[in-house]
DNA sequence: CTGAAAGCGCTAACAT
DNA sequence: ATGTTAGCGCTTTCAG
């Protein structure tokens, strides 16, 4: 490897002044500034960012902890992430904890000991209280709340009223005549997303009976499945509301599967408004998550604590909005039979 | 920031002892072991990782430089990526290159510089000669090529046979009895993949018309733009092959906005077999990238260049695979017409 | 079994 | 304008 030592014997000056000419201060003659430049090139030397580091005590690095990357709209999350910390010249160290706590705490102990100079973190990846006893007060931290409550102590946190989306996703659906509807919900994290359903349909007069409300995990999977228990009851609903899009996307996969028209025979909205759900068929009426809205108002919020600027604790707050697209309309008056048999609308084996 | 030294100095015993008793070596007594313990518990004392990477040379950090996240084929492979990583004890660092060539060298200057052991390139992301000219030849680097040759020199690779993947895809729509076949490849990157498919269809007597060609850039969008010209075309084509999945996804769009149904009037297959493929209806019919054994032969392959084994510098191959789905079937006799104009298939304003 | 000393590659303060 | 010195927090000989 070679190092700055060896750039500073090579052009016969010391390693300071090396030092100096990489990171542009001045105090050095045009002409050793040249001769400098000339020997890192040609013995290839690249500054050792960990040795900087330790010196320095920042590392010009950024960490974002998200739950999973298999779902689309952290991906989403990150790429703006990423975007804005590079225009402000810092890396990003991306890491999914899977929900996992133990596994989270790893991470983070991880990341702790790397000298990161700041950590975002988004809801659902790492339990508050864990974050707040392991990480160091003096470490610039902002939390993402799509869900959670801000935890107990100064917190520096940009929230989602995602009991808002519940309430616009309930309002779109009571608009357009539905009086029968359902939701699939991801229990516990999304309780607030579901209260602002229950809620928005009481103030109309209209209840959510327990067995409307089936439980899923945020994956499509789970979606389908807890669609097609909804569309056995007898009394099918008329329109679902799924608190995030992936299990959105699968409750109209089981809808069409049963031989249901989307949005005719059911209407379906999600929660979140990931890239993909414009481009399936029916596209995804669904309530976005205001992605770059949270996302610039954490960074924004991040780089003042790194600056050391005062920032105030009271949590931001951004408000979702509602996309309306094909996926749903008014209630028909005929109900039309779900063939939970039934085969992929557009199989070659036929049907329909 | 409390250091070793504290530690050392709160039980009374000398640094060295606590960095032994800290890496679990042997040498020290069982009673200052728990001491030690106790002092790093009660003190809340983390290693520094970055002290430690200066000196032990080693970060326990591994990169993965993929083009975009946007792209789900690329959380897909870093997600595994990242589980065997975790498994082997590291941490994963993970950048995007947009495909921009001189963002990527500056993201691998800021690598190169943080001390990572061990490198993994995804196809698309850097060009190969950037790639060989900054990175020393003592970091492990292995590519995974999907679509480039590995660049001259020696360089650890795995590379995918997508020629294969094309002619898997023309053998699938020429059984299916499909004599009219169009293309929207992502030129010039899927250049092998579009080459294998025209390939296999000379095999059969078959040839692929220029303007049956349409270039597309990997976004559903440019799926979507691309079939509408190839549907608006006179003699319309029975089938249509993208070079990968998204554009695929476009395609399919493109054909149900414009009431044709498929795959009766029109068969879709792609290529990468992302996970959204099987949950829109009809399911997408795509020849698998084999995302596993990718993922599982680059990390052996890398794990082996860390602990500083020999490795066949000889490409190791995975080979693609065809899984059907429901967007492909036999041509039918007749010629639905394609309504440019029309607007979705479900929606609330009608039509069909 | 434990301690002292040297040094990883770099930068910051202080001379010169 | 350039050189000297002293660390950053840790590990690693090598003595004790």
């Amino acid at each position: 490897m070679v190092t700055i030592k060896d750039v500073a014997r090579h052009t016969g000056v010391t390693a300071t002044a090396v030092s100096y000419v990489i990171r542009g201060k001045d105090g050095i003659g045009e002409e050793t500034r040249t001769r400098v430049l000339a020997a890192i090139d040609a013995l290839g030397y690249r500054p050792n960012l960990i040795a900087r580091g330790l010196v320095q005590r920042r590392t010009d690095t950024l960490a974002l902890a998200v739950s999973t990357l298999t779902n689309p709209f952290y991906p989403e999350i990150a790429e703006e992430v990423e975007r804005v910390a590079r225009e402000h010249g810092y890396h990003l160290l991306l890491c999914q904890t899977h929900g996992n706590a133990a596994l989270g705490r790893l991470y983070v102990e991880g990341l702790l000991g790397r000298m990161i100079d700041g950590f975002l973190v988004m809801s659902g990846s790492l339990p508050g209280a864990d974050l707040l006893a392991m990480v160091p007060r003096s470490l610039p931290l902002v939390l993402m709340l799509t869900d959670a409550e801000p935890p107990e102590g100064d917190v520096v946190s940009v929230g989602v009223d995602v009991r808002g989306a519940g309430e616009l996703a309930a309002r779109h659906l009571t608009e357009l005549g539905h009086r029968r509807m359902a939701v699939i919900a991801h229990l516990p994290p999304h309780h607030r997303r579901l209260a602002g359903f229950r809620e928005a349909l009481a103030t109309v007069g209209l209840g959510l009976p327990g067995d409307y409300v089936e439980e899923g995990d945020s994956t499509v999977q789970s979606g389908y499945r807890a669609a097609h228990r909804l569309l056995m009851s007898p009394q099918r609903p008329t329109a679902i509301f799924a608190t995030n899009d992936l299990m959105a996307l699968g409750a109209m996969e089981a809808a069409l599967d049963g031989r249901l028209h989307v949005p005719r025979d059911l209407s379906i909205i999600g929660l979140d408004d990931i890239a993909l759900g414009a481009h399936v068929r029916p596209s995804l009426t669904t309530v976005a998550m205001p992605k770059r809205a949270l996302v610039q108002g954490a960074m924004e919020l991040l780089l003042q604590r790194i600056k050391d600027e005062e920032v105030a604790l009271a949590p931001r707050v951004v408000h979702p909005y509602t996309v309306i697209r094909h996926s749903t309309a008014a209630p028909s008056r005929t109900q039309r039979r779900y063939h939970p048999s039934g085969v992929e609308r557009a199989s070659p084996e036929g049907s329909l």
